[in-house]
DNA sequence: CATTCGAACTTGACACTGACTAGATTGCCT
DNA sequence: AGGCAATCTAGTCAGTGTCAAGTTCGAATG
């Protein structure tokens, strides 16, 4: 929301913005978050920050690198919000709460279309967060579940992506209604997993990471 | 571009395309099957239709317009699957299902930020399918489950679209690898919902959260 | 301190897009 | 047949992403 045109009189921003990469990033998360990744516009970015069109594009090389950069810092935010779960349960909270702090990057981190899938940050940025989730189901056994671990880690991965997806999109404001979302997800998590066994009360034998 | 003549050899199609309107729908299902709802050109598609640039706008409105008819389309062969669902875990079955063979339906049926909101025929669809949805859940009991039977629909519907979801963004490649998307779904769904008491068949009754 | 050098930014241009308008063509209906 | 409304064409306008070439500035180098 930087507020200062750079009307002259600004000597340590005269010509060069300082911080301009930012000052997009920061404009395009907000267009993102109100009007969804389809009506960001390069253009219209660079009118905020007070550069010319072009300036952008010196930072993300075109509008695909800037959803991109978005996603790879998404990645990021998410990998660290889950490195400090406890259980699974807990990783599932931390995703639903990601997701409705952060809805612009959660938005293109899973739009694969607009991404440049083989970008170098995008994947480390992935491959981060997918880590964090790995070790958070890592305290899930076998034999109190059913099925295989890693399948475990898909079932608890849908139920957080789909929650926080459909809360995104306004699919539950009827069901869930003025309910804390987070609260409502942790009931629904511990009433799914509790007799599956999959509570991570006495799992805590395997630790986080 | 093209000359006098122009299309020609279609003496079927002389002026007047026949069945434009379902030749750019499908033409657009492809595209955005493809590469996205972002890919999507309504001039393109009227290239590939062989009409003017112009010709799509009049059976829908605008791009928004196009985008909404397929959502409204979708909502309407979803609510016809699930209509025909035996219980809830067939209800998820047949909503990832759908995911799958439909899965430019499925991508622009939840993306809000492309739809036009009041559109009748969409508010319509979107009705039905919610009601077969309500209409697969009402075989769940309370008591049965321990929360609220609304509750219990917001969880298989996480459940379902979440994995629907992230198999179309290609995040269940891995986990999943050339299994049955649907077979594993079926037995994700078994192992949450059997001991919660939403197998179908009556369950034990248990202690509240 | 002067020079150079490269990064940050600007300016200008091109092809493309969605949206709008007016007009041409067609099939249908009475 | 005549007319009418739906369908499609053609032209235009503002807005967009992207590229190429200039301009400004900070900082390192001599």
């Amino acid at each position: 929301m930087s507020m200062a045109p750079a009307q002259t009189t600004k000597p340590d921003r005269p010509y060069h913005h300082g911080d301009l990469r930012r000052a997009i990033l920061g404009a395009a998360l907000d267009v993102i978050a109100a009007e969804g990744p389809a009506a960001l516009s390069l253009r219209d970015l660079a009118r905020r920050a007070g550069v010319s069109h072009a300036a952008p594009a010196h930072h993300f090389k075109d509008r695909t690198g800037l959803l991109t950069a978005i996603a790879a810092e998404g990645f990021g935010l998410l990998a660290a919000a889950l490195k400090e779960a406890a259980d699974l349960k807990d990783a599932g909270v931390r995703y639903v709460r990601f997701a409705r702090e952060h809805p612009a990057h959660f938005q293109v981190m899973f739009a694969p279309g607009l991404l440049r899938a083989d970008d170098l940050e995008l994947t480390t940025g992935r491959a981060l967060a997918t880590d964090a989730l790995r070790s958070a189901v890592s305290g899930v056994r076998a034999e109190d579940f059913g099925i295989d671990a890693r399948l475990a880690g898909v079932a608890a991965w849908s139920l957080a992506h789909g929650f926080a997806t459909l809360l995104l999109s306004h699919n539950l404001d009827g069901p869930v209604g003025d309910k804390d979302p987070e609260e409502v997800f942790r009931t629904l998590a511990t009433t799914l997993f509790r007799r599956a066994g999959l509570s991570g009360t006495h799992a805590a034998s395997a630790g986080p990471i």
